[in-house]
DNA sequence: TTGAAAGCGCTAACAC
DNA sequence: GTGTTAGCGCTTTCAA
């Protein structure tokens, strides 16, 4: 048995142009750059062109052009509000500026990332976007770096590579949300950390001591536990958290998600928020405001960081410099935080 | 001023059959189908490919194959949860099956369909996936079915096309979760729907009607406010359902978010849930179980439904047959549903 | 302003 | 088992 050849009987430029009666040259001018063309001409083709249908074949064009007009975003999870905010920034300025968008989903699978080199080596895009957060690179095999090809980082570092990078100001953002926690009169905190694979995890949990540092508490009496952003963290975590004695008055979970889990377990258990307990988050997640109470959190904005980094990109594949960007991330307080027991 | 001719060093199939010393259509079944060369020449060819490093250049493969593995999924809104979870489901099985995903976002504007339906036209894709939620095509211009693609919608129904789909059955849903209530004792019902340009909105309004015909109450009698599945909206319904009188007990919700949005406002205005009134969503977010109280709702399975969608339209690409899905969603109680009161 | 023609990098007949 | 070769559909130089 063998396969059949598709009759994929669409029509082409030298369709139009026999149509016509011009060249081919003619009739790809005319639709690339029409003034370059007689008004007369021009009209023919561009009648000839609707009344036929034609639409170019992209795989000619982009073998000929040697560009695709396409961008790999590699992401390691699209299912996350967070990201899928991001995304929706990144594909509305690449929108504005002509590209198509192709998702590297991860899934949470790093190794994936090997399949999106090859894409990315193999010219199916221009550019490449990488949200995968991952903390370094695999050091064996191929990396994104073999493409050679313009990429922005978005909140991750990659190793030995010279290319911009949009980051937000965690640390300083979680140094805020602590100090607001210490004005409150908050002395003993606990910090429930994201992934430590991962860029945000680690500079939260980093920003986090810092900040006790600077307030001249004990960062090393303060328990930290380590949980995957996910809502059952928060509840996972809880029960340790419940036979602390004494109880820390204040918690810093890594983002909203853990916060939200962590704050429905211990009202569970008889703790109110945040008379007994301050808890606040990371993300300023939709969702949060709508809880009870409203959660204190630091506010990304995501649409916006995705669309520096798309901007970013653009402006490399122009061959015109980006620099480096960094979005601050804004405390916005809600009613999870309120003053320390006496 | 010109364009420079980028310099594209990349290493091509012809430099590896000269790297070797056998010609390009050896190096090229070396790498499709190994077993069709000897196995001495098959090492040589594929060391050298990994020592110089060489991907196929995909533009060039696609014009030769006139295939791209690659599919276009055209969403009306990506930052959306459920659409999230569906992506994600897409992409799981698209990857299974070797496929790469192009999105084709339309950020909820529906005008944006003629670029990727342009996108399809030029073969940039194999196949495309709607779940644009879209309830009529445009009826002017192309549309996505002069692609002459495989293809298969989801939530939407195609006019003039013969295109499996898959579907939910929003309408059973709702009548599960109105006979719920009824079943609780209510009889003054209300509900806050979505947007009617919109494939679900409709089916959710239409299977709320029908379950209060089936349980012969009047549905004329209930009011119907519309909203556009935001969070917001449920605040921006509160005023009217306050001043209501005699109050309906019990409110159904298209969506989730939409009905968080309301029980915050609600609540905040001195009404008890469920006590005093009972209101359910649909779609079933993870959000929901946070909430106090848990939102009683219909959770759609997201991720099954983006493989089932995934997987039937992979079966037309292999030129199987594919027949329409429905997945069931599910009933599942919270803690926002309660007894009528007296 | 237009046309002829080369060729982007690859695959798949077909011949050996 | 391997090589030769003809394109896939397009853009773009170069010449007219």
């Amino acid at each position: 048995m063998r396969l059949v050849r598709k009759p994929k009987a669409s029509v082409r430029l030298t369709d139009v142009a026999k149509m016509v009666g011009v060249s081919t040259a003619t009739v790809s001018r005319a639709l690339a750059n029409p003034e370059s063309v007689s008004p007369a001409t021009r009209k023919t083709i561009l009648d000839a062109v609707r009344k036929a249908g034609y639409t170019p074949n992209v795989a000619a064009r982009n073998l000929r052009v040697r560009h695709t007009k396409m961008v790999l975003v590699v992401v390691s999870q699209i299912s996350n509000v967070v990201f899928a905010g991001v995304l929706s920034g990144i594909d509305e300025e690449l929108n504005l500026h002509g590209y198509g968008l192709i998702i590297g989903h991860l899934d949470n699978k790093p190794e994936r990332e090997d399949h999106f080199i090859k894409m990315a080596l193999s010219g199916a895009v221009d550019g490449v976007l990488l949200l995968s957060l991952r903390r370094l690179p695999q050091g064996h095999g191929l990396t994104m770096l073999d493409a050679r090809l313009p990429m922005v980082t978005l909140n991750e570092k990659l190793e030995g590579a010279n290319c911009p990078e949009v980051t937000v100001n965690d640390r300083q953002a979680v140094q805020q949300i602590v100090e607001h926690l210490y004005d409150l009169g908050h002395r003993r905190f606990a910090h429930i950390a994201g992934p430590d694979h991962n860029y945000t995890g680690l500079a939260r949990r980093a920003g986090f001591l810092e900040a006790l540092g600077h307030l001249g508490l004990d960062a090393a009496q303060m328990p930290i536990w380590q949980g995957h952003y996910s809502f059952e963290d928060g509840g996972v975590v809880g029960p340790q958290f419940m036979k602390l004695f004494p109880r820390p008055t204040a918690v810093f979970a890594a983002n909203d998600e853990m916060a939200i889990g962590f704050i429905k377990y211990i009202q569970h258990h008889g703790l109110r928020v945040p008379q007994d307990v301050s808890v606040v988050g990371f993300d300023g997640i939709a969702y949060a405001d709508y809880l009870n109470p409203t959660v204190t959190s630091v506010v990304q904005p995501c649409r916006e960081i995705g669309r520096a980094a798309a901007l970013m990109l653009v402006k490399q594949l122009r061959g015109e410099p980006a620099a480096d960007v960094e979005i601050k991330a804004a405390l916005k307080i809600g009613e999870s935080s309120g003053p320390a027991r006496a």
